[in-house]
This record gives C-alpha cells, sequence and structure tokens, in this order.
DNA sequence: ACCCTCCTGTCAGCCTGCTGTCAGGATCGG
DNA sequence: CCGATCCTGACAGCAGGCTGACAGGAGGGT
C-alpha cells in the first residue's frame, strides 16, 4: 500500500517509516500540513497516518477539510492524548482509526491492514482463490495445504490485485503503490514481479489484460 | 439497522441495547455464543457487537468461525481487556473495529456510525444495456453473467459508442478517436474492430447506419 | 569485521497475441 | 440488377509481455 506519513517528531517518524516500509509498503513521510494536502492532491494514496499535534496547525482540521473535499481515504490518528473526548472527536471527524502514543509497531502493523480491508469492503482476512487460501492478517498463503512464502514486495504487489477484485491495474498504477516518491524504478519490474508471483502461486492468479494492466484471475 | 448484541453481562448489556435502540436501531440481546449461533444463522444482520469473554467460549474462535464460513457482516468486538494483543488478535480474525471496557456509550454510537456508513457506499454503478452489464469505472463487461473480455482498442471504440447512446458516429469520428494525429490507420479498421465487438457483445449492440456511420443499439 | 543468504532491480532475448491490412463474399439502396 | 457499402475470415508484423540470468546491496549470523 502506498501511505502518507504526517509526524513532526523525526525519531517516531523515521521509526514508523522503516516498519511500514519492511511490511512492504511504500511511504511518503511528510511533517507539516501543507506538505501533507500538496502530497495528497497528487498521489493516489491507500491509507494516510496523521499526527493530530503538529507545528502548522491541528491535525483535526486538516481531517475534516479532507472530509468536505469528498476525500474517503481511510485515515488513521495518532495521538499522544489518551482522552476519550479526542478519540470521538478524530472519529466524528472522519477518522477510521486511532492510535495512542506510545503504540506498539506490530499494532500499527495490524490495523494498517485491518483499515485497508475494511476499507475496500472486505473485512474477512480470509479469501479463498482457485486453490490458494489466503490469510490477509498473517501474510500466510497454502496451496493445497502447503505452505508459500511470498517477499515483501511480492506481498504487496498481490496484496494490491487482491483488495481490487475483479478490476484492471495499470502497471503504472502498481508502480506507484509499490514505490515511494524518490524510489521510483524504470525497468519492468512490475513483470518481473508479476512472472515471480506466478511461479509461486500458480500462473492463472493474475490474468494478463495485453496494454491495459493485470487483474486479480476468478479462481479457475 | 439490525443489530445482533452479545454480551453476558446483564447490566452492560442492558445499557447498550438501550442506548443503540434509541439511536434508531433493533437490537436482539443475547448472552451465550450458541445462542448467537442460532439467531445468526437465522436473521440477517446488519452488524454484529460482541464480546469476546463468554461463559460458553471464547468470541474470538466464534469470530473465526463466521469469517471462515464466508460470513461477512461486520462485527464490533467488545474486551474488557485493554491489552494489544488482544486488539491484534480480534482485527485479525475479521473485526471490523473494536471497543474496550469501560467504553463511553457516545463513541459506541461513532463506531457504529462508522461501519454503517463503510456499508451502505454502493459498488459502481453499472449501465445495462440488453444482456449487457457493463461497469465503465474498472472496464467490466458480463453478458449473461459471463466476464468478456475486450482488448484496449475494442474497448475504446465500445466506449465511444457508450458515451453517445442513440447518436450515430461516422467511421471518421471514430477514428479521429481512436488514434493520435500521426497515428492515423487507412483501412476498414473500424469495420473490423465493429465486427469483433459484435461477435464478442452480440450482433444488435451496434447498429449500422449505412453510409453516415454507427450506433449504440437500444438493448433490444 | 567478515561471510553468507536472500531480495530485488536490470537487462536481453524470446514469445504471445493484438491490430492493421486485404480480399472475397454478403447486404443494402435505388 | 448494379454499384456502393459493409462484413468477416485469414494473416503477418510488431509492440508489449515473459522469463532466465546476473549483480548490487541489505540484513543476519558468527
Amino acid at each position: 500500500m502506498r501511505i502518507l506519513l504526517v509526524e513532526d517528531d523525526t525519531i517516531l517518524g523515521a521509526a514508523v517509516r522503516d516498519h511500514i516500509s519492511a511490511d512492504g509498503h511504500s511511504t511518503d513521510w511528510v511533517t507539516r500540513l501543507d506538505e501533507a494536502g500538496e502530497h495528497l492532491a497528487a498521489v493516489p494514496y491507500d491509507l494516510v497516518l496523521l499526527d493530530l499535534m503538529l507545528p502548522d496547525g491541528r491535525g483535526i482540521g486538516f481531517l475534516r477539510g479532507m472530509r468536505a473535499r469528498g476525500d474517503v481515504t481511510p485515515v488513521i490518528i495518532l495521538t499522544a492524548l489518551d482522552q476519550i473526548s479526542d478519540r470521538i472527536e478524530g472519529l466524528n471527524a472522519g477518522a477510521d482509526d486511532y492510535l495512542t502514543k506510545p503504540f506498539d509497531l506490530a499494532e500499527l502493523s495490524a490495523r494498517l491492514a485491518a483499515v485497508a480491508r475494511r476499507y475496500c469492503g472486505n473485512p474477512n482476512p480470509l479469501v479463498e482463490l482457485g486453490e490458494l487460501q489466503i490469510d490477509l492478517a498473517t501474510r500466510g498463503i497454502w496451496r493445497a495445504g502447503k505452505r508459500i512464502d511470498l517477499t515483501a514486495r511480492e506481498w504487496a504487489l498481490f496484496e494490491a490485485l487482491l483488495q481490487h477484485p475483479g478490476q484492471v491495474l495499470s502497471k503504472g498504477q502498481l508502480e506507484d503503490r509499490l514505490y515511494a516518491f524518490g524510489a521510483e524504478v524504470e525497468s519492468n519490474t512490475i513483470e518481473v514481479h508479476v512472472s515471480r508471483l506466478r511461479k509461486k502461486l500458480g500462473a492463472r492468479v493474475i490474468e494478463t489484460m495485453r496494454g491495459l494492466g493485470y487483474r486479480l484471475g476468478d479462481g479457475r
């Protein structure tokens, strides 16, 4: 997933970015709300991690602005204030979830995944696709009872397809999702990863729409 | 919304039931998992509020069972255990959200509303044309329930017709639309693509106006 | 500090199937 | 019945996709 991190604390920010990246997500990290606004306008993010206390304003107003513009990108708010009133205010402003500092990085991973699943309409972490059984929560895949391991990039790509079943995703869209600013790539990387996924999961799992992009197979 | 409340604490249960009823939802309240299972099988609920600690077993297993059966009813879990591991376990098992006791009833309302909002989001609008169903956003076409794949050019041509229903488009207009400057074409390409589209979608989908051009059929 | 392993981007050569072209037949209008 | 227009099967060229090989680098273990 492509994630926008809005956090002014450099230590926490770096830790969060590194952790998320290790999960295979691509992260753009900004420290101010005006930067956040510019990024949001330019890139289709899958999720926003928003600190509520920032040097150039309160995040809650920023969030309200997003929702008022009709932006439905999932938002998880980060707050140091362990108060119910703050949680409620955040949720009513349109946040999808919140984390109270200090938070466990493992919990962050679970929340990210859970919010993303809910957002795309299917909170069920267990998915069946042909002879594959997939657990989105634990990132496990079984094929005929045998476990298959994916690397971070492979999982990120597969997850993108799983979250849009039946929909064609262009190579450009997939690259946007896999690579953050400054980490763009210029070769047939996506094709290569698709090829590796097919070798592990079976050729039918990913269908090619020549000239258009890729699509999740229908399991047959 | 029709809500199933699974909670063994009679005081808390009554308070929750009264509160969400006041919000205008109808509530069925059970205190044990086996009852919950029976209700779920009999009634199509919009949402389940599930306490994780119940006299006849742990709710988390119940939730996993639901998801394993393919039940996608939204579930909000209630837990007295304010532990990270429990929240993560719940979300990973397929919960849509959670509340930690003691929780504020206003927060409960906010969460209910948030979950409900997510589920009323209707999917992409489908255009119907005779026996065809067309999803313009995802470029999907179904004919009698079966998916039909179009190539890039075919879709471009079909889209042009779809955007001008009832209007006659000349071959010149269609060529202008399909081919950029410098890529013009000099043969009966349009005729050929129309033929291919008819073979895939049915002959009546595109009507020929002899000497004038083509027009989208009216579905009969 | 060193080695080892595995991930991942890059490239080149092969292969697939989309697409334009053509020709012969079909259909329509007059 | 004739000419114009359209339909459609066949086919070849080529852009786009596939995949095996390889190297740089990050990470882990000793």
